[in-house]
DNA sequence: AAAACAATTAGGAAATTACTTAATTAATTA
DNA sequence: TAATTAATTAAGTAATTTCCTAATTGTTTT
């Protein structure tokens, strides 16, 4: 759980995560919409692997990541639970201002 | 929302937010619970309160602080909506199941 | 007013993180 | 087989984080 927040602390690492909330892509698909070198998108995808948020699929010479949406929401939804567990999941409607209010459009 | 997430990097403040999950304590009743020095925990008090994910309430010469559970709330369910939509909030009983299996008990 | 107590700020050292370029590994194409 | 492309590892540096002790601020008690 450990590396699930510290994985999460990055900016750059969750802008990673919604790109592959919309689908698999290549290390170099999403290279090309970071200013940062290769290599130091490859630390946080490492990072993003060994906390279990992301998988790896090497097909050919490209490897294909892609999100792992339940280690992400069983360790925020349980840690949060544990926390204050009077604080229930929003309902949808509420999730959407939720997400106006709290985080920029991507892109 | 940056500042939340750098905020719940550290295993120390989750621990203090965990602890505040059951009521507001003085700034020295958290420290007694912590191995560290007493400027340390206020260094991780500060940092939760730029987060808004605490308050502080200065009574006499002592500081209370308390939890702000919907800042937590608000700002997670608010993210990962955003980058998971799928992955809805879990019911009760499954939430008690990622509790068991992704953290342990504090204390 | 002086002493004691709670909490914070100040200053600085040690460890960690994030990034760079260069080199390497592995797969494809000419 | 040689050259190209994708991705990673290696090595080193700069910035940040985390923690300590000492000093300071503000409040209560004697």
């Amino acid at each position: 759980m450990d590396k699930v927040f510290e994985a999460l602390a990055s900016t750059a690492r969750r802008k990673i995560l919604a790109y592959l909330g919309g689908g698999e892509m290549s290390a170099g698909e999403i290279a090309e919409r970071f200013e940062f070198s290769k290599p130091a998108l490859s630390g946080h995808l490492r990072i993003l692997e060994e906390a279990g948020l992301v998988a790896r699929d090497k097909r050919g010479q490209f490897v294909y990541y892609r999100l792992v949406p339940d280690r992400l929401a069983n360790t925020l939804y349980g840690w949060i639970a544990e926390v204050c567990p009077v604080a229930g999941p929003l309902k949808r409607e509420s999730r959407a201002r939720a997400r106006g209010r709290t985080a920029g459009r991507h892109r």
